[in-house]
This record gives structure tokens, C-alpha cells and sequence, in this order.
DNA sequence: GAATAAATTGCCCTAATGGCTAATAGATTA
DNA sequence: TAATCTATTAGCCATTAGGGCAATTTATTC
């Protein structure tokens, strides 16, 4: 799979160890399709070249002295180039993986990756593929809300023995989920209070749960909001 | 990259259109280090190859007929093979990708991608990598839990003007959310009711929130818990 | 047409909640 | 040492929540 566009695809890396640079440049290099445009060691230079290149990819070490990874990244994706960053680290906490994802990392790399594959993850990471190290990949994954709940979706085949929502109850949960009060729900439907008290009952009872917050806990853990 | 390991990677596909099925072998099978051991056109068919080979990979089209690809890999998960899957669609509903990943695919491909390509990520993905097409990847990544809220981490940087919780208080939160009363938290932390309120009330006063249902679903939501 | 389910409203009751102020003891910090 | 922060306790009070029971209307299905 190597890319045969006339146009190379550009990548900055932003890294602090020389060390590694050089061999990231040079793992880079060797491919006729990337080319590395530029190399900062830290986050600061960094911007200042992705601003100036605008480059396809940007390769960011999370462990940067002064400003890190995570938020150079965020200041990178408020300048809105559509650059693709993948994330480069030499350790796992669930956290930073998590942090780094939702910042605009579309990629996640351990620094022992072999060097061809990293040719591989930028030619991917260039198109849009989101990619992620085997040891990072399942933390990443479990952190997902779980849709278990497909059966108290409204109108969805009801799997197991539970009782969907109705399409009322839903919009009643929707309500409840942003913290309304059963007084502010009756006013949002237009309805008394009675009936709003009246449908969170039975939303309760069908999500077997015994009171609203965990009702509001549950159905934002499982998505179904 | 190309696997040059004596044992080569073997394959089921699980599709129900003929057509796509020979596709998808034929795209494979072109390579020696890939071995499509079995295929199926429904999920009970596929279930019992998946018991029988244990394969390292599952190709698993979401829209069968009868028992779907999600339940199919639910049931699949269950085994407790440590076969690797990658989802097969032709759509990209955000609520079936998130489905399909919390439900154990290691990577969700359209069916028009590059049959090279494919192949590519079999072996990622035989490797415990997580590969996720470029439509989808967005929605994906927006789905994990935003980790703004550093700051209001007990112990960690003020990024923002936002209070930190203290740790008491973040002992609290966690009960609050999995949905205990103030009375069974304070049994919980053997505390009086009154200690539980005192904690709940500045909980809701550095979280910026008018009650504990808010509390929780941000609490959730930002994936502080 | 009859049966069923959903949406609606009402009332009763007890318990829980959240806002408020205020006090004390311990730990840490300036 | 003084100041600050935290954890703890307490009481008061208006509002809210949730359970239970019952009734009406509407829509849909058999």
C-alpha cells in the first residue's frame, strides 16, 4: 500500500529527545511518499511550523517539556487546519490515551512501534483512519458507552425481558438526563405535573433502577440518549 | 508489511451475500501469510465455525439476517476466544459503530474498502490493533468521554478558574453517581447524614450544578468517575 | 365493536433534597 | 503565630421525589 499520488504527504514531528527525532525523521524519510517538512523540540516551535506548513500529519510526543502534548494539541485544532496528528508515547496510562483521542489525536502510538508500520499508520492516519496501538486499543474501547440497551429503545426489538420506553417516556428521559426538575419537564411537554411524575415512574420501573439519577447514569452510560 | 511468520493468520467471513463473500476470500486468500479457513452466510452457521477453528480474525458483516453481527459478537465474546473482529458494513450509523466497538470489533470497515488495504488491517488487527475506517472515526472519537475537567480532579492542575473537588468530596461524587441517597452515603463513608449533605452541597457548588442528577450525568459524561 | 396500550390528570402520603447559617477540630500553609 | 482549608456536625425550611391507587381520553389493534 504505498500512496502513488503525485503530491508526497507532509509531516511535522514534534518530539524532545534528538535522539528519537533523528530516527522518526529518517524511518519517515525513507519513503518516497512522506516527507518530513519539519522538526521542533517542543511544543511551541511545533505550532509555529504547523502553522506555517499546514502538513498532512503531525507526529506529537505527548512527554514535551512546558506546554504538553495534549495541549498543544488542543491549541493545534483550534487553528483548524485539517492536519491529522498521531499521538506518540512511551507509556499507557488510560488517561493520557483517553485525553489525547478526545483532543484530536486520530492515532495512538507507542514509541517502540516498528518503523515501516509507522510509515503505514501515517499513509492511514492521512486518509482518516483512526489507529491504535494493541496495548492502548482495549482501555480506549472499554471507555466507550456501552449500548447494551438496544431493548428499552423505543420501537427497538426488545431483546431480553426488558420493557422499551415508550416514545413519550424517552422524551421524558431526555428531560430528566439534563438535570430537569419533574416541575420543568411538565412545563417543557406542556403537561401537569402528574403526568411528568407519571411517566419518570415508569421510566424508573422499566430501567430498573430507583431513582432518577440513576436512571440519568444509566442511560448516559449506555448511550441510549 | 507482510507477515512472515511460519503460521499464517486464519480467517472466518461471516457474510450473508454471496458475492461479498467470494470477494473477500479471493482479496485474502492473494496473500500467503492470510488463510480464510471457513466462511459463513449467517451467524448460527458462523458461531459453530468460530468453535470449531478459533480462528485469529472473524470478518463479520453487521446486517445479517436473523441473529445480527452485534449479537453474533456479543455471543462470539462470550466464547472467550481471543479471536480479534473486524466489523463489515456498508453504513455508518453512529449507534451501530459504537455498538459494534463496545461490543468487542477491533476494527469497522466499509465494504467498499481497497481489498489491499483490507488485508492490511486483518493483520493489524490478528496484532491486537484497533482500525477504524475514516467515516467513522470521527463520530468515535467524539463518543469517548471528554476529559476537560482536570481541573476538578482532586490534586491536579487548576487549568481554568474551576475549584477542584477534594478527595472526601470525590468519595462522595462517586457514590452519588452509582445512584445512593445521602443517607447511603453517609452509612457508606460512616459519616452523619448531615456530613453527606455538607459534601453534596459543595460538590454541586464547584461543579457548577443545581442538583445531584446534573452532577452525576457531567460527572459521567466527562468521565471523572 | 371490543380489547389493549399509552397518555393524561388527580390525590394522598412519607421521605429525601437542597439552600441557608453556624460551630468545632485538625491539618496545612503563609 | 495567624490564617486558611477541610471535614465534621447541627438545625430549619420550602421544595421535590417517589410509591400507590384510580380515573379519563385517545389511538391502535384484533
Amino acid at each position: 500500500m504505498v500512496n502513488t499520488e503525485v503530491k508526497p504527504i507532509s509531516v511535522i514531528i514534534i518530539e524532545d529527545f534528538k535522539l528519537t527525532r533523528v530516527g522518526l525523521r529518517c524511518a519517515l524519510n525513507a519513503n518516497d511518499d512522506i516527507d518530513v517538512v519539519a522538526e521542533a523540540e517542543d511544543a511551541v516551535e511545533g505550532l509555529k511550523y504547523i502553522e506555517r506548513y499546514k502538513p498532512d500529519v503531525i507526529l506529537m510526543d505527548l512527554g514535551l517539556p512546558g506546554m504538553n502534548g495534549i495541549e498543544a494539541m488542543v491549541k493545534c485544532k483550534e487553528m483548524n487546519f485539517d492536519s491529522k496528528i498521531i499521538a506518540l508515547t512511551s507509556h499507557d496510562r488510560s488517561e493520557e490515551v483517553i485525553s489525547a483521542l478526545s483532543s484530536g489525536a486520530s492515532a495512538y502510538c507507542m514509541k517502540d512501534i516498528d518503523p515501516n508500520k509507522l510509515a503505514d499508520v501515517v499513509r492511514d492516519v492521512s486518509k482518516g483512519v483512526c489507529w491504535l496501538d494493541p496495548v492502548v486499543a482495549q482501555m480506549t474501547l472499554n471507555a466507550l458507552p456501552k449500548i447494551e440497551n438496544i431493548g428499552i429503545l423505543p420501537g427497538k426489538s426488545n431483546l431480553d425481558g426488558r420493557v422499551p420506553l415508550t416514545e413519550r417516556e424517552f422524551e421524558v428521559l431526555k428531560h430528566l438526563v439534563s438535570g430537569k426538575s419533574n416541575t420543568e419537564i411538565a412545563k417543557e411537554l406542556i403537561v401537569s405535573v402528574h403526568t411528568a411524575k407519571a411517566h419518570v415512574c415508569s421510566i424508573l420501573q422499566k430501567m430498573c433502577v430507583n431513582d432518577r439519577v440513576q436512571a440519568a447514569v444509566k442511560a448516559v452510560k449506555e448511550g441510549i440518549v
